[in-house]
DNA sequence: GATGAATGAGCTTTCATTCAT
DNA sequence: AATGAATGAAAGCTCATTCAT
């Protein structure tokens, strides 16, 4: 039975993510949701008590689903270099395949603060994602591969990067497809953090 | 009384600005703006058709402002690395002086697309800004500096890096202030960037 | 202007007192009233800014009500007993002419506690009418017509009876009308409270 | 097993009735009161077919709890005098030691009309309680002591005397604790009723 | 140009009750 | 008898927009 029910939440965490990342937090009813999972308004809540908790999930969610990823290129015993190529192969791979986890990251996690305020305080909710980017810069950084340089200055360019790289996607303006920019990205990123 | 009408619109397109970057859009009123502006809710539709067709000018608005600071760099007589470290010091600074237009930028224009679809598609809202952008850039490479290599790339790392670092200034987790930053970032930008 | 409104207002007042005394505070909702005034739902709020406040002001509305109606008699130059009488009578006149008031007093105001927390501590909201009943004792007493004793214990005497009997006419247990009770009761309160 | 149903349907009645008492009934769900007593919401209603039928079985069991210990003193060979000190204290003394009971009566059995009108039309429900104030009241008169007025005049005098203390109390405007009133209010009531 | 009352659709959330297990 | 997921109607409240004045 906790199998059966936590199986459901997770239908729901998919199915919201979608939407909120397709049509926006405040653009998504809890009708709407309820609806695509052809289950009734008030079950909903059965499983969340409120779309705000609802959105801190999923957030939750993706942080653990990106960690993750993040996690397998960490373990791997290949230099800094090819890490940092395979972290921005699998994060344009991942928002090819799954574009709602990083549409619902850069459109509903950063921007809507007051949602996320109470419960996903400072990367909270995000933790699981960031520490795996921190490895991977810690572990450079001894390998002597990486300049030892303010962490959050380093996050910034890589993830703005990325994150920055996505929006365009969004929008239309590239004029290659993301995969083609990995070359190019990879060699500015490692050329800019490298000792 | 057109020069009256016009400074009016001045005044909403800033109060509104300032609301929207510190609530958000959904959680931003008109009366809310009505108020703050101790105008009635019915006169504000005299200036502005609706709350979209608001948000949108004050996108552009921001885009001009931005984009006429960055052109008072592009024309000064500097070498390319100049320009990046003042370009990133504009930036940073504007984020300290005005942070509701990169707020702005960052978490309504950026994030609600359904807001900007008509009459904001591709870049045609930011186009200013991005202009000086693409300036810089071609200037860089012209002059021998910059690698030669897809505009976008650059634009990303560039606007994703410092967009990045407001993100996480607005997160609280940064340990130093802002303008502390301007010398590592302009480092890598600049040593991601050049030939 | 000013005088439409709050005009408007003792509309919105006098329609769900009616309401809620007929049906319970919680068995009333804002469209049933909306409804029975032929206004828009989200008009009524644009006088009252909750519920709980729209109930909060119509026990006000009827405590001063009350109060007038105490004070005439108060004012008048007769022995106690002809007071006490008197308010007697008012009182089932009321019950009679205006039930609602009694019954809301009785039913929604004493009943619903959570409602009425924020706002009408202690006597607060109903502090006109209890003034006056205040009055009528002490000056009893001082006239040397009642016994100096507790206040409270005499305020709920005559409190109590009054809106005890008006109980058991709602329930249709009395055999008589109410003001076929006024000589009992009156006889009853002042032997009560004569020295 | 028919033992174990009825005890069962006790505790019920017993949880339920602090719960409304205490939050109202319109404030307390089924679910809170299915968790009070950690029982599921599906398992009450094998106990009670709907939420009004449970409240009215309430009722009914306040009224034969409060008849029985008016009994006892209606056996007493004493005055009546003495009878009326001693309903009066038993009243206060259960507003004390059970001031959900008394609550209930007031509160939501007096209240809520909608709730109780299948079913304990006129005093159906609370018969057992009011006719041991009519044995008390016609025994009296019997004896010579009380006078002999319509009993309903009688009984509002001296139940909405004591409701109206206990109200009182409730809103925290006494000055004094409810026992330290049963001198003035014993004296006013048998002042009152007496020949 | 200016006011703010009015509209009404729509939102999030609640809850008595049912029913498959 | 016991569970608790599921239902769905309805509640309080909000807000972009309109319009009579």
């Amino acid at each position: 039975m906790l199998d059966k029910k936590q199986q459901r939440k997770n239908d729901i965490i998919e199915c919201s993510l979608a939407l909120f990342a397709s049509k926006g937090f405040y653009n998504t009813t809890i009708p709407d949701i309820a609806n695509a999972l052809k289950m009734s308004v008030g079950n909903m809540y059965n499983y969340f008590k409120s779309k705000d908790i609802l959105a801190k999930e999923i957030i939750k969610f993706i942080s653990e689903y990106l960690g993750k990823e993040l996690r397998k290129i960490n373990e791997q015993d290949i230099t800094t270099e090819e890490k940092t190529r395979k972290i921005v192969e699998i994060y344009f791979k991942i928002a090819l395949a799954r574009p709602e986890m990083i549409d619902y990251f850069l459109r509903i996690y950063l921007s809507n603060r007051e949602v996320f305020k109470d419960g996903c305080e400072g990367m909270i909710c995000v933790n699981e994602f960031v520490t795996e980017i921190m490895i991977y810069f810690e572990e450079g950084v001894t390998a002597g591969d990486l300049r030892d340089q303010d962490f959050f200055s380093a996050f910034g360019l890589f993830m703005g990067y990325l994150g920055g790289m996505v929006f365009l996607k969004g929008e239309s303006v590239l004029p290659k497809p993301l995969d083609e920019y990995v070359d190019d990205i990879t060699f500015n990123i490692y050329k800019a953090l490298s000792v």
